[in-house]
DNA sequence: ATCGTCACG
DNA sequence: ACGTACGTGACGATG
């Protein structure tokens, strides 16, 4: 269906005016002439006409200080503050942007915009037209139809809030028609309508589920009891006429015709030419990119077997068939410019000259996406790389953590359409198989095209966010790092694992053995189910029944009912020793390479935080918790001396403390206080020195509870109380620290404004189901609200400190190299003649690399393997 | 492919 | 009146 969009220019005007001028802050062009407004309206209608394509688009703006409103009221608008100096040639200034944009726009005397945009409105719906109405103000939604939309402005110029009639039901439970009786019940105080005195928001929606309309409400006036029905019959005839001044005309004496607003483009330099007169840069530079792409060539490619002299910076994509860069086959390399668009399988590849010394020339500049993988892969088929200096997947990943990793999402985000999904080139899962020559050829010069056309907005909208540096200065010196730390690999001393698992496979058999003498049969005891049914069905033990599929053995159902029968703890302990044995034992001895060591994958674009994650093993969670568990890291070994360790000490509480300004707090960690000792001690009203271990525990549960956004019923149980002292000690833990309750208040409703969340180095988070209708999402988004912002933190801090020892070994031109970063932590092999500098230099690095309102404290250890570390 | 479970910070 | 802490990855069982 076609799409008629309405625009209402003075609402917008007003809108951008006071959101980017506040305090006093306008901006203002090389002629002395404020242009806040008109800037954050042209960036909206920009906006509105690059998302929303159509041909009929109308901006439609108030005329003349007089219309029939105020005959019906004398005040109306009486209160308002007179339109800022700054504001008022910017007015014409608007006309004459919508001028050089070529959009119509309509204005007639005695009426206001939302009478024209009404009018237009039945108009496009009688022509089965879609309408789109852009508007700040919430009058429009009586115009919500099957066929007409509201698009809200909220918060300045950024958000927008989609009002259709399904919206309006949920939010207030009316149809469109009565949003005109809410209006006349609740009166606005900016236009100075009464409406009935004392009736807000809430009661104005119960009085009309009730009567329907305000007319209804007149009939049954006197039916109403108490001080409410005194309000009413007060004030009934201000509704009625409230409710008339906010009725939106729908046929003013206007000539209407599609033609009128009827929009067919812009004239790159009329428009160009208005950007400069004023001086909005940036503007014209999204004007430019935007053109750019929009001329989109369709993709050409030659299939070379050497290639041609590249003489500007290009997109190289290096096509990797398998997940596992270290382990993959290259295909081949697409480069792509402007004026190039080469294929080169790998195999023409390795024997060209030209490509190779290409590919190693630091002064020939490259833009890719996901380049650690391209790196590595090339690296591990001696292929060597220098002159990345772009990063499609990092910057969007900065943009946007919840992007999925693969390249056709990412180019989506930015309404590029030129790229496949993987599946669909190679197949997947058992089918997955290289296709013919050319197909490949394609897939790979697609997605150099992609990487090439996409780099300029990417880091145009990393700078409109502020968000640059994060990507410039943190993420792609972090890239080369982990491509090193990845490389270079962790030593494992293969014996200790195969000791290990033997006698481990003897221990599991004989815990077999005794469990199946104790069931009386023999079942798969690792099959949730069989277990099950054993346990609490043949066994009849106490079950607390959980899953949807039957009954929960988890860990912590089994260890409440461990002294019930003697199976259960031998489960327990068949448990995790076959955990041990499968996922470590026998899993890390597959992964070990050639050269002895494993080699992880760091996935630096997948949490929703800014942490990293490892895979292919997973190097992050290696047992350390039990002893039996710990005993595995005995076979991580230094390859050239010594493991040296480095672990930030409490600083997810620490960064707590910064972001929240909790003064004890801050004090305490400044004194080098025991946190959980002193949080008890303030808590429960007793000297540091008195502090109980278990007040000392409860006060640990509920500082690192606070970081998750923990509820009372989670605390009483973790602690063993009762609801109601959960609620008093939460209480006084407020009170002992008042800021952290404001901080996490105040984080829920910038999130609730903003849709994201940030942490200290501009990493956001975005949270849309903050405003979910779902009671549990929406408390989960809160909990990811508290939450993102200190974990986040952490790991901007974390790779802060990365770069900076990164730094300070290059500096100090030490041979020991960075092994692992495992959140908190690295974990470096050291050179056995440099551990004590290396020691003191590395501390230095990590507590220096970020100043926060408390000290950074690092604790580190050295040893000969990973289980005599700390 | 999905679930339940359990390893880590 | 709804359910109950944040972020991950890997394994075996099962459909």
């Amino acid at each position: 269906m076609e799409q008629l969009i309405l625009i209402d220019g003075n609402s917008l005007l007003f809108k951008a005016f006071y959101a980017t001028g506040y305090m006093g802050n306008y901006m203002i062009n090389k002629d002395g002439i404020p242009t806040n407004g008109i800037f954050g309206f042209a960036r909206m209608i920009d906006r509105i006409l690059a998302d929303n394509p159509s041909n009929y688009v109308l901006v439609a703006f108030d005329y003349g200080k007089h219309t029939f409103r105020n005959d019906l009221l004398d005040s109306y608008k009486a209160t308002r503050t007179k339109t800022p100096d700054e504001l008022i040639p910017q007015f014409a200034m608007a006309r004459e942007y919508l001028t050089a944009h070529n959009i119509p726009y309509y204005e007639l005397e005695g009426y206001e915009g939302d009478d024209i945009i009404g009018t237009l409105a039945s108009f496009g719906e009688a022509h089965n037209l879609e309408v789109a109405i852009y508007t700040g103000d919430k009058d429009a939604f009586q115009l919500v139809s099957d066929k007409t939309t509201v698009y809200r402005t909220v918060k300045g110029v950024t958000g927008i809030d989609i009002y259709d009639k399904a919206a309006l039901k949920e939010k207030w439970d009316i149809e469109p028609d009565q949003v005109r009786d809410l209006l006349g019940l609740m009166g606005d105080s900016a236009d100075n309508i009464p409406g009935i005195k004392g009736v807000g928001e809430k009661t104005a929606l119960k009085l009309i589920h009730q009567y329907g309309s305000i007319e209804g409400i007149n009939e049954h006036k006197d039916e109403i009891k108490g001080k409410l029905g005194e309000k009413v019959r007060d004030g009934i005839d201000d509704a009625l006429m409230s409710k008339k001044v906010a009725t939106i005309l729908r046929d003013i004496p206007m000539d209407v015709t599609l033609d009128i607003a009827h929009y067919d483009g812009f004239d790159f330099n009329t428009l160009k030419a208005f950007y400069q007169k004023y001086d909005m840069h940036s503007l014209l530079k999204g004007l430019e990119i935007n053109t750019e792409q929009k001329e989109e060539k369709p993709l050409t490619y030659d299939i070379v077997k050497t290639l041609p002299s590249i003489t500007k910076e290009s997109a190289v994509y290096v096509n990797i068939f398998d997940e596992n860069y270290h382990k993959s086959d290259i295909l081949g390399f697409g480069i792509y410019n402007d004026e190039a668009s080469y294929y080169i399988s790998f195999e023409d590849a390795l024997k060209d000259d030209g490509f190779l010394s290409y590919m190693k020339d630091e002064k020939k500049k490259k833009d890719g996406f996901a380049i650690k993988g391209a790196i590595l892969a090339c690296k591990w088929h001696d292929i060597e790389v220098k002159g990345y200096d772009f990063d499609l997947s990092l910057a969007t990943y900065v943009l946007t953590p919840g992007i999925k990793e693969n390249m056709k999402d990412v180019s989506e985000y930015y309404d590029y359409h030129g790229v496949r999904y993987e599946e669909e080139v190679y197949g997947k899962g058992a089918k997955r198989h290289v296709p013919e020559l050319d197909e490949v050829a394609r897939d790979t010069l697609e997605k150099a095209k992609a990487i090439y056309e996409l780099k300029d907005v990417a880091i145009k909208k990393l700078k409109d966010e502020e968000q640059y540096h994060l990507y410039e200065e943190i993420e792609m010196p972090v890239t080369y790092i982990l491509a090193d730390m990845e490389y270079q690999g962790a030593k494992v001393d293969r014996d200790v694992l195969i000791s290990m698992d033997q006698q481990f496979d003897q221990e599991i058999e004989e815990l077999e053995q005794e469990i199946y003498k104790l069931a009386g049969e023999e079942f798969k005891i690792s099959s949730p189910k069989q277990l099950g049914d054993i346990l609490f069905e043949k066994l009849g033990l106490k079950s607390g029944k959980k899953t949807k599929t039957g009954y929960s053995t988890s860990q912590d159902i089994l260890e409440k009912i461990s002294d019930q029968h003697p199976i259960v703890p031998l489960v327990l302990e068949y448990r995790q020793k076959t955990k041990l044995s499968s996922t470590y034992l026998k899993g890390l001895q597959e992964q070990i390479f050639d050269d002895g060591k494993i080699h992880t994958i760091y996935k630096q674009t997948l949490t929703q935080t800014g942490r990293l994650s490892s895979v292919d093993p997973n190097l992050q969670n290696i047992p350390v918790r039990s002893e039996e568990g710990k005993k595995i890291r005995k076979a991580f070994v230094s390859e050239h001396g010594y493991l040296v360790s480095f672990d930030y000490s409490q600083i997810e509480l620490r960064i707590l403390a910064h972001l929240a300004h909790v003064t004890r707090l801050i004090e305490a960690f400044k004194a080098g206080k025991d946190i959980h000792a002193h949080t008890a001690a303030l808590v429960f009203g007793v000297p540091d020195e008195e502090v109980t271990s278990l007040q000392r525990r409860q006060a640990k549960t509920i500082n690192f509870g606070i970081i998750y956004g923990m509820s009372e019923f989670r605390l009483s149980r973790q602690n063993n109380m009762t609801l109601d002292e959960a609620r008093l000690f939460i209480a006084k833990y407020f009170e002992t620290y008042p800021e952290i309750k404001t901080y996490m208040d105040q984080v829920v409703k910038d999130c609730e404004e903003t849709g994201y969340v940030s942490t200290v180095a501009n990493r956001k988070r975005y949270i849309p189901t903050i405003h979910d209708k779902n009671f549990m999402v929406r408390e989960q988004a809160k909990r990811f609200a508290m939450n993102a912002p200190i974990q986040g933190s952490g790991a901007d801090i974390m790779k802060l400190a990365m770069i900076a020892v990164d730094q300070a070994i290059k500096e100090h031109h030490f041979k020991s190299k960075i092994i692992l970063q495992i959140h908190d932590e690295l974990i470096f092999d050291v050179y056995e003649d440099e551990v004590e500098t290396f020691m003191q230099v590395v501390k230095e690095a990590m507590e220096s690399c970020f100043k926060l309102d408390v000290p950074l404290l690092v604790e580190g250890n050295y040893a000969r393997n990973w289980a005599d570390l700390k």
